[in-house]
DNA sequence: CGTGCGATTGACTGTCCTCAACATGGGTGG
DNA sequence: CCACCCATGTTGAGGACAGTCAATCGCACG
């Protein structure tokens, strides 16, 4: 049931670096478990019992202030880590955006594990390093960058992690992909609010830089130009 | 010469960890090292070659773009652990804000020594963890703070981090500290201008939550008002 | 005593937020 | 099947907060 060999992320998810046995003992000390949109798997300030390899689906990682207002920290894919082992606090609220499908653990099995198998430990360290950078650079945007410069460097940051697969297309001069956020979780992001979002958006596509068949569909018509109001 | 007996972070550093004997052997693999103030160790998208712990004095991590806006990314103080290990390439500047004194190691050495060393590694992914969980809660600052909240944010955030151990009062009711930074690296620190920084100190001041006796120096005069104006 | 750097203050501007109306689209029930 | 509704997104008008530009201050240093 908790099976490693038919997981769509085996290769990609840090336990990849197990071998097969290693990796089924890991397997069973946790389980899979379904989410469906909307549904948190763990709230800001919770104790931390629980770290998870996403299968499928998107996660956001997201905390808040006193009065609503909202920051995601951080988007979690089908192979990404989500959780804090080795803390006892959770620092944000974890909920699925999509349905999505995870292999959780509890996390003291979890920790025993890792500590008694380095590589996988080193393996964690090394996409914390990553995720660290990207976060700092996210850092960046949040603080210095205008709306527009905001929205083109989320598009191409998207268009990177979601080029989509089915690629009918004889070649790909203008790439095309689903958004799995709304405008309010998009504004969430960027520290910004829905409708700014929303006008830069008509904006972009007025200049034709974009366009938008569907309200999570996006093409992108001008990568360069797309690039350089980035401002980076 | 770089004896470790003497250092005066050997207590709190990632290095901590080690036996004498070991300490020693990773001690010989890099060398101490004075900065300037003002000096930069690494620049953004340079090679990621050297890694370091930092003895003393305070380091500066930041990030900019093309015309020049900064925002710093994080802050390195004694015992503090900087550079990108298991990665080829530095993604932010790393300068230090006043003289400072690091021990630095090439980072294929570095690397190598950790690989071998377990709990070495072990302890630097609990730092990247907890650096991981700061620099997430700063992105909520940075994206849905108002000026006036982030700097009731920082001055909190500095006052743990610098209380003066000079305590020579009898109790501390009122705590002081004396500010690592100028007006224009704090506002690259919250993402705002400093003419922004030095309005809202102004604010501040004159609404008795704290007092400037000099421009580095800082007395909070009422950490709960200015708790309240955290909005956490 | 002048020079220069950092910080403060002021006047004005612009970007983004707020509040509100309106559009769109998918789903439900009559 | 259509009318209605609700959720989500767009558009508009006006305002506020923080940015820009510029003058002034204070202080350390030569």
């Amino acid at each position: 049931m908790t099976a490693c060999a038919d997981c769509p992320v085996r290769n990609r998810a840090i336990c990849s670096v197990l071998e097969d046995g290693e990796r089924a003992i890991l397997s069973q000390i946790g389980h899979r478990q379904s989410l469906s949109a909307g549904q948190t798997l763990m709230w800001e300030g919770d104790k931390s019992s629980v770290v998870a390899n996403v299968i499928e689906g998107v996660l956001k990682l997201s905390t808040s202030l006193g009065d609503g207002r909202e920051q995601i920290v951080g988007i979690a894919y089908p192979a990404d880590f989500v959780g804090r082992p080795f803390g006892d606090q959770t620092r944000y609220t974890i909920s699925a955006i999509t349905d999505a499908r995870i292999h959780s653990f509890p996390r003291a099995g979890f920790e025993k594990f890792a500590q008694e198998h380095p590589k996988l430990e080193h393996r964690i360290l090394e996409r914390t390093l990553t995720e660290l950078d990207n976060s700092r650079q996210w850092m960046l945007l949040l603080g210095r960058k205008t709306a527009q410069e905001k929205l083109a460097t989320f598009l191409l940051d998207m268009s990177e992690r979601l080029k989509d697969e089915c690629c009918d297309e004889i070649l790909a001069p203008l790439d095309k992909f689903t958004l799995p956020f709304g405008r309010q979780q998009i504004a969430n992001i960027l520290g910004l609010t829905i409708e700014t979002v929303s006008r830069q958006l008509t904006e972009l596509t007025k200049a034709d830089l974009i366009k938008l068949p569907d309200q999570r569909e996006v093409l992108i018509l001008d990568r360069n130009r797309l690039q350089e109001l980035t401002d980076l």
